[in-house]
DNA sequence: CGCAGCCATGCTTTTAAGGCATGATGGATT
DNA sequence: AATCCATCATGCCTTAAAAGCATGGCTGCG
């Protein structure tokens, strides 16, 4: 049985008359009144009762009519409903992202991302660098906004920077340090310093390496920390300083000082980062492009000085 | 679109594989291939990610697959729908019948086809005499149990006896007739009758002129009823004596008293009446097996004078 | 680096749907 | 009662498309 017998069926059934419904179907008479023999036949079942003055359906008929119908409109919803997927109408969008460095960009991207697409489930996924990176890989996240990986774990993936910003030195309240007004790189390389977990920061690392490495020194790691909140705890309790960037200020608050870093040229740079394969789902795509008008105008006021006068560094 | 590429789609989707999908089907792998192609063109939408691994599916691909499987299962349970329909175990059985007349036959049959058919549901319908050849000729009834029609309505009907009654003559209680034993046509006929309407019951006109034309008489109508309640009700107040079957006792109970009709050959003959055309369902013919049982063996004990003394006429 | 597994493509064969002409049927008409 | 007409079925041929076969290309793995 096809799809094609349960059409001629029901366009049968609904004319009542095999000539009619053969001219509305483009098709010759007797081949529609064969495909109709055929389906009752492999049914086993009369469905049609014929006349010289047209057809009736027997009772088996008018239950098949209906079921025939159902039939026919859900292949049809169904392949609306797969086109609609496929246009990113609606569906599920699973994004990564760090959460402190992503803070002027994705709630704004969020907010218009909803409003432009309102039946996409955005799933969020607050991870750290490496997971992100993994999730990128396996597939399990279509694109995190992130800082740039490190050379390693960013094969295979392509990342786009949407922002950079400049590094600052962030130091517990009455920190002696807190009395210049920048920080230079030698200087910082004297204190000991609150870091992230290499384990899943790598990216971290490769930051803090072309920080240092070129005026050939090393950082003193004091504590590796598993989280931003945990960074801002140990620093705040005077463990050490910290090295973050200026729109960290935003997710710590005030409860630490922050002193531009000098002759430095490194800078964090977030961005989205793709896997190259694993095709881009139309609704990823709207979302990248929502993330780029985002990073370029609206929110790129809020980030200049003089709007932001409260968490204005230094 | 034709079930055979959803039919294929999904095998592939289960498989991951269009080789061993293609075995499975029984095709050779470069047809399946192309089906499947021509389903995503046609859908516009990538359902599989080819990969020299085998194929996954892309989220479209997984809606669509779900969307598959619902529709193959609905149209398959739909011909095992239509199937069971033809075989008679569900659907509905028009009836119509005459209910006094098929007191020992119609209750007994139900409750019997009940068991045998749970899913089928019986519509009665109470109708009158030329009501019920209406409906088997318009095919709003597909069987009627009632008193064989005269032959002017029973014309394109088949007709198949069951029992015969002989005719008794009711009275009023206290009615001078109740004297007698039996009653003679003769007697009768200087009678007021209080008889049934001839609009709605010619075959009841055809029984009387049966019963007098032979003697030459004519009987005297006193009032026409359009019903079996309101004949007994006429009866009982003593508009006229009415001419019933043996069997009406038990519909009309003890308000009337009953004597045998004499010298007459006419009876009143129930049984099955369906149209000549207008095919008989598998669930018709069950019913009509269980009535042609009933009224052999069962009740037919019920009626004998023996077994039912209270009822039994004078 | 070659092998193995898998899918796609080109071409041919086979199946079946479609079309045309015609036959059969039965109610409506005169 | 005979005829007519609309309607559906049947036989034969044409056409479209599905299936098969052979082959090529790709990719991950040993």
């Amino acid at each position: 049985m096809e799809l094609r017998h349960l059409r001629y069926f029901t366009a049968v059934a609904e004319a009542l008359n095999f000539t009619k419904a053969a001219a509305r179907l483009n098709i010759a008479q007797p081949a529609l009144s064969r495909q109709v023999q055929d389906l009752e036949d492999e049914i086993g079942v009369d469905l049609l009762k014929r006349s010289p003055r047209g057809v009736t359906l027997t009772a088996e008929g008018k239950l098949f009519f209906q079921e025939a119908k159902d039939t026919l409109k859900h292949v049809e919803e169904a392949v609306m409903r797969v086109r609609a997927l496929a246009r990113g109408e609606f569906g599920e969008l699973q994004i990564g992202y760090a959460p402190s460095p992503t803070l002027e960009i994705l709630p704004a991207a969020l907010s218009a991302f909803r409003e432009i697409a309102p039946a996409v489930k955005v799933v969020l996924h607050d991870l750290a660098g490496d997971e992100l990176t993994a999730g990128l890989h396996d597939g399990t996240l279509e694109l995190a906004v992130m800082i740039q990986p490190s050379d390693e774990s960013a094969a295979g993936l392509e990342f786009e920077e949407l922002r950079r910003y400049p590094l600052y030195v962030a130091m517990a309240m009455g920190h002696p340090l807190a009395k210049l007004k920048t920080i230079t790189v030698e200087r910082v390389a004297t204190e000991p310093l609150v870091a992230l977990r290499r384990l899943d920061y790598s990216e971290y690392y490769r930051i803090l390496d072309g920080i240092f490495a070129p005026s050939g020194l090393r950082p003193r790691i004091a504590v590796e920390c598993d989280g931003v909140s945990s960074l801002i705890t140990e620093i705040e309790i005077g463990k050490g300083v910290g090295l973050v960037s200026e729109v960290f200020q935003r997710a710590a608050g005030k409860r630490l000082v922050y002193r531009r870093l000098a002759n430095c040229n490194e800078f964090h740079r977030v961005g989205i980062a793709r896997s190259k394969k694993g095709d881009v789902t139309p609704a990823a795509e709207r979302f990248c492009e929502i993330l780029r008008k985002v990073s370029t105008s609206g929110s790129s006021k809020a980030v200049t000085a003089k709007n932001r006068p409260s968490s204005k560094p230094g």
